[in-house]
DNA sequence: ACGAATAATACAACCGGTTGCATGAATTAG
DNA sequence: CTAATTCATGCAACCGGTTGTATTATTCGT
């Protein structure tokens, strides 16, 4: 059986509550007697049970961390290094993750979410995904329980961390207007996402501000999934073929847009210039290199644990929002449209299907 | 204050072991009580606390997840969905995942998987990456927490879910051969892995088996990232560059060997056949599609889940291997070799960096 | 109708820590 | 030299459940 404090006590013929605050570096406790427990915890190998710690204080020293739900789920590399930046943080603040698993069932989409929430298990919790009205606030709140979002979040009374959305994308999209692009396609993610919605908003106003108008034929809305941004592609380019760029909400749709492109006949970036945004890995090593807009992932997750545990220390009782850079990253599946006409080979799109 | 065991008891007068018994189904309490109890606790919102229960019954219901250490750290899907799969089923089971973030300094690579183990907050672990002679296998056994490998392991008394590795390598690299490719290099993981071990064990059985000999001159030893995939292309490539096809131990460091081709000024697979192994989802998603040996990824999630669930329940006290089948999936980066020269036009590879 | 078996509930210890307050010893001040 | 402090430690309650056993109320057999 391993050791716990009575055991050290009644070898060292103390109590309980001067071995515990021996270790706790009390200062009431006498210099010498702090250095027998310690070298005795040394050399019995003692180590504190955390689930009675977390009994007695009402700390637990574990963040949750809710994972976005199906589809979407675990499926993107975004999510991996997100995870393991956040991992690494929290560590080194003396904190381990625990994840809430997603659920998959409709009806409640978020009931494991809050069931973490609730368990009095965690002392935080990191949340992504956000909605543009999203339910959990409420509860979260309610319950008094400190949590971060990844992700804006409208409420000015939570807290968030957020890569910057609108600029970015604008950004982006303004280089391909720049090189000539008019008729630029947008495949957006799920509507009722802050995320979506602020990226799109940057595909727009960066339409706008070269005075093309929104054409809704080629926009469509995919899930942030390969196959989501796959079969919005498919649907755009069967109301309208005539395109010269598209602008996918994230990496991994984009990889699905390229697919559904390239089934359609089309070459990438000759005939069709397709722009990411995120910024993973991954973007590197397909061909042509996606071009994208990188959020720094890494410290997204870092950032993130450290509000939260800013948060749980009570340092700061107001909001903290956090917006961190992105960069457009250049790649070669962006180039200056083609000429007119180069397209019309491949109008017998023939998918591999 | 969210009501306990205690509240609830006074509400009801009846004793806390009255009430923590009804809701436990204990079939001594009386059915209208069982009624009165359960009908207040749904009232009043009560949960029990996890925390106590933990110390109470010396099971915390958590599973903890020991990720792999850098470098291949969160960085590749396949873990990704494997987490989310595992994660899925543990809450199936009633467990949680609590992960243990890597630690990235060389000198005790596994403390901190090692400390989560200690900690007594887990029922049992999931670990990674098994060495071939893994040193936690020693320290997890003598403290006699359940736990099952993600990955073949050498001592029969430890328990493992895998794919079949090496009958999947073989098989695969023995269609490279039938197809006539006659110099096949090997991008392999890092040696101390039993992964990288039986993956190449496939592919020397698949070219001994053809007469054909082993060459190390094409074999280079990556780390399972797209950049040690790269790298190690390159070595090769410096050596030899008379190849016809390559066979990467996983899908990321197919991409990087990949790259490294195309950086080369060869085309994939006109020039050269490249095959992964994983199966992760983007291999469909990059072009040419990748040709790979395809894991049932969350099924290792779900499957390895339930070992350990088995173990923890002592079930069965011994050792569990469970090997998952796997199979080769055909993709456009294979073809037979071509004929020498014909890679001569897309020498001038132009990146849009 | 009476003792035995049975059903329903209560008591109290325990899990392994933390922490407010009391106690006793050593030190210092008056 | 005694009273007031300071210092070091011990006691005991508490966190919120679980569980072995004692207790009381019923029901049963004969």
């Amino acid at each position: 059986m391993r050791p716990t404090l009575q055991d050290m006590a009644s070898i060292l013929n103390l109590s309980k509550s001067t071995v515990s605050r021996a270790l706790a570096g009390d200062p009431r406790v006498a210099e010498a007697t702090r250095n027998r427990v310690v070298a005795l915890a040394e050399r019995i190998g003692y180590r504190p049970n955390p689930i009675a710690q977390g009994l007695a204080t009402r700390r637990t020293n574990i963040i949750g961390l809710a994972v976005p739900c199906a589809p979407r789920s675990l499926s993107d590399p975004f999510y991996l290094e997100f995870l393991g930046a956040a991992g690494d943080t929290a560590m080194r603040y003396g904190y381990s993750l625990l994840l809430s698993a997603a659920d998959g069932d409709g009806a409640d989409e978020y009931h494991s979410h809050m069931e973490l929430a609730h368990s009095a298990r965690i002392d935080g919790m990191i949340l992504t995904e956000p909605k543009i009205s999203d339910e959990r606030v409420g509860i979260l709140r309610k319950m008094g329980l400190p949590f971060v979002f990844l992700g804006m979040v409208q409420d000015p009374d939570v807290s968030w961390v957020s890569g910057e959305n609108t600029r970015g994308a604008a950004d982006a999209v303004t280089r391909l207007i720049d090189l000539g692009h008019k008729k630029i396609a947008c495949v957006t993610g799920p509507a009722d996402q802050t995320a979506s919605e602020t990226r799109f908003k940057g595909y727009k106003e960066a339409l706008s501000e070269a005075g093309i108008p929104i054409n809704l034929n080629i926009v469509a809305s995919g899930d942030f999934t390969q196959i989501g941004g796959y079969q919005a592609m498919k649907s755009i380019l069967r109301h309208d073929s005539d395109i010269s760029a598209v602008f996918a909400s994230n990496d991994v749709m984009a990889f699905g847009v390229m697919r559904a492109l390239r089934e359609a006949g089309l070459v990438i970036p000759d005939d069709i210039s397709v722009l990411g945004f995120d910024g993973i890995p991954l973007t590197q090593y397909v061909d042509p290199q996606l071009a994208t807009v990188r959020q720094p992932i890494s410290e997204l997750g870092s950032t993130i644990v450290e509000v939260l545990v800013e948060q749980m220390n009570g340092k700061s009782l107001c909001p903290i929002h956090r917006v961190l850079d992105v960069k457009y990253q250049p790649g070669g599946s962006v180039a200056p449209p083609s000429y007119q006409g180069a397209g019309e080979a491949s109008s017998s799109a023939e998918g591999g299907e």
